[in-house]
DNA sequence: GTTCCTGCAAAAGCTTTGCAGAAGA
DNA sequence: TCTTCTGCAAAGCTTTTGCAGGAAC
């Protein structure tokens, strides 16, 4: 899983930008997306940051994600049965999801289907390409027994 | 909303094939999936239904949509937030959720991307590709206005 | 008679809502 | 002080589960 480190200052900007202000919840809730690139469920953000801030409630967490999404700094994944899985917006990607052990990973396209503005008439305002298989990980397991 | 008439031999026939017994439940259910090809949420199917199968239950109608998304005769569509819709599997194509009046439109793409079967050395079963936006009807409602 | 199917009721999850107290400007 | 944010509790929805009665073969 990939990790990098951001700083206090950029995320403040970042929600500035968007015309959000900053608090410890959502500056903690968007460095976990931005730093923690593993397409976190509500609960795995919630129990992640719970340690730091204990009086943090989900519905905090649900409110800032949806603020976010609405502001177009994160992607709600329509990826997953269950639940919704939030992404932090770089460039575009694909997803795979492993039907087997569930692990969500990015997968890069050189599509121009990205690229698609209008489709049918259709205003593009973003677009999602899900696939859905058995991960390279849980094929080897297979093998090995 | 395009419709057509599937005879219930075609449907018996289906259902054979993959090994699932006809009922009047699966049956009306099946149809209705391929005869309406509206991407109907369980319960739209339900509330079509009943009139039809007045003893109907919306468990019935899970039990078969799984069981049919199983056996690979329909698709669960992860287009919504709130819900699952379904569709009858023809040749692939994507489809379309206008964030405006909730409509979901089949789209054509002749794009080389549902021939993926191996993408990063994962193995790929299924293919979604969804795009979100403003449909032509409802732009030009707000242009009328 | 045995097996599979159906449907009611209840439970289980995820998400939203209402509201009061807290924090921040 | 006034506005905005936070968080608890409760409600709302979709979906799943357990189980008993019913249908089919």
């Amino acid at each position: 899983m990939s990790v990098r480190s951001v700083s206090t200052e950029e995320l403040k900007s970042l929600l500035q930008q968007k015309g959000v202000k900053a608090s410890v919840q959502r500056l903690s809730i968007l460095r976990y997306v931005m730093e923690n690139m593993d397409h976190p469920s509500v609960d795995k953000i919630y129990q992640r940051l719970l340690p730091q801030i204990p009086t943090l409630s989900k519905t905090t967490v649900y409110n800032t994600l949806k603020q976010l999404t609405d502001k177009g700094l994160i992607t709600a994944l329509n990826i997953d049965d269950t639940e919704i899985k939030y992404d932090f917006i770089e460039q575009p990607h694909a997803h795979f999801r492993c039907l087997s052990c569930g692990h969500i990973y990015d997968v890069e396209l050189d599509s121009a289907i990205y690229q698609t503005q209008t489709i049918d008439g259709h205003q593009v305002v973003s677009t999602q390409i899900n696939f859905k298989g058995i991960c390279n990980n849980c094929k080897q397991k297979t093998k090995e027994n």
